[in-house]
DNA sequence: GCTAACGTTTACGTTAACGTAAAGCGAGCC
DNA sequence: GGCTCGCTTTACGTTAACGTAAACGTTAGC
């Protein structure tokens, strides 16, 4: 009776086809401290934790933020806390971040209800043409 | 009696100072085709519908748009509709980045739980410390 | 044993979004 | 007239986030 651990591994490429990426891109993310997979030999091998992690990129890369901001919020998730005054800076962070995604949210609002407002305006205008059209026609 | 329209001009350090960015950068949403101010001789000189579309550029790149991409946008407000083809793929934009903002939207609402949650955690052990310094203070 | 398929490192190239420096113009002031 | 201030153009530099190419290793199949 071995150890049945849920051992997902994942292949580098088989990560990229998963993602939508490149192999490149992948490497580089691991050159940016994001990613550490393990090694078979040379071969990088990417277990459960690497998958959840290249989400998290991919999900802060849609929201704009950079390489860098993304380390820092993926290194928030696995910190270890053993100094307070080091937890007092971790929530710090936190609540820096959660103003940031605030006024993403707010500026999403704005944005949504102004192409409301101009799809309203032109499907009207649509519908006007549409309507000249039977008149004459 | 002129014309009273409110005839609010600006220059170019003035801009840069309200929206907290450089006049460089200002020169260069205009070489983008971002911005076309009128010119006094040599001078830029902005008027209101500049300073709206600076408003929109700005809060384009809180989101992370791409120049490009915040271009394509403002560009729909201030869109002639002439052709009902070119209406109906105005339409479609427009779809599309709805749909982009309401990944967005999504992306941070999971962010933000995560975010919470981590919080929680981390001002749980907070107060674990501060029970533990007072027992044995 | 050759050739794909997949992976590796190394390194130079590219695009976006400005920064920065140089050199010059026009208005106001002392 | 000289100086400073604010603005201008031109142009080269920089950083991030990869793309692309070269040259090589190793497992699988025929």
């Amino acid at each position: 009776m071995a150890l049945d651990q849920t051992q997902t591994t994942y292949g580098i490429a088989e990560l990229a086809r998963e993602f939508g990426i490149t192999t490149r891109a992948i490497r580089f993310y691991e050159d940016k401290g994001l990613l550490s997979p393990a090694r078979d030999g040379q071969r990088r091998i990417y277990a459960s934790r690497d998958h959840v992690r290249l989400r998290l990129i991919m999900r802060g890369k849609r929201l704009g933020f950079s390489l860098d901001e993304i380390r820092e919020m993926i290194d928030l998730y696995d910190l270890d806390p053993t100094e307070v005054s080091q937890l007092k800076m971790f929530i710090d962070k936190l609540q820096a971040r959660r103003e940031q995604l605030r006024r993403q949210q707010d500026d999403i609002i704005e944005t949504l209800a102004e192409l409301d407002q101009l799809e309203d305006q032109s499907r009207g205008l649509l519908a006007d043409r549409e309507a000249r059209r039977k008149a004459v026609g």
